[in-house]
DNA sequence: TTTTTAACTTTGTATCTCAAAGTGCTTTTT
DNA sequence: AAAAAGCACTTTGAGATACAAAGTTAAAAA
């Protein structure tokens, strides 16, 4: 049977996630600390989270040094934009039947 | 600090309970049985969500006799829409940075 | 009296989440 | 050269969560 949640993926339940994919939607990349600090969360926390994500393919990373320090950025993969996209138009269509 | 997903509930995570507020946001009441199978998930499972909502005060629930049957009838409490707008309103926030 | 329906409650497993602590590598400071 | 600091993890461990399945209760129907 096909529920009005159904357009919603666990990977994106969690607001940490939600927040990362959101930010990564706007923005080509980001970095590790760029994101840590957006979301408020510690880097342990943050790094299994991204660790999620990249293992569901929904994003991607980038390492390299700049300034001789190492510096990881993440980007969203084609498949993470139309997940995210999925989950966000049923988010919006429960949004829309309650007005 | 204040972030982007501040104003989610963790009450409304989870996909069953987002779906059972969004249905009881445009119902004034609902059956147990009409929601178990809207959301199409088993009795005990959404007895516990229900649980859960009703210890946050977010939802009410009437029980009754209707044709000679127990029935359940849930309702969303004053609090639990002001909590859920709060909510919605937080993603569509998200969402709405996205285009 | 047995079965059925409704609505749980309990049980048990698996998963999730998070902070805190520990690690490895590199650069900067002393 | 040694120590400290920064970045980005990884590991650990505790507590919370989610779910199906099975068991329970109470009333009604057969």
């Amino acid at each position: 049977m096909k529920t009005i949640i159904d357009g919603l993926y666990k990977a994106f339940e969690n607001r940490v996630r939600l927040g990362i994919m959101a930010a990564l939607a706007v923005n080509e990349t980001l970095e590790f600390t760029a994101l840590k600090e957006y979301l408020d969360v510690t880097d342990g926390n943050l790094a299994s989270h991204m660790k999620a994500l990249e293992k569901e393919k929904f994003v991607g990373v980038k390492k390299s040094f700049i300034d001789r320090k190492p510096n990881t950025r993440y980007y969203m993969t084609t498949q993470g934009k139309k997940a995210f996209e999925e989950h966000l138009n049923t988010l919006e269509s429960i949004i829309k039947a309650q007005k």
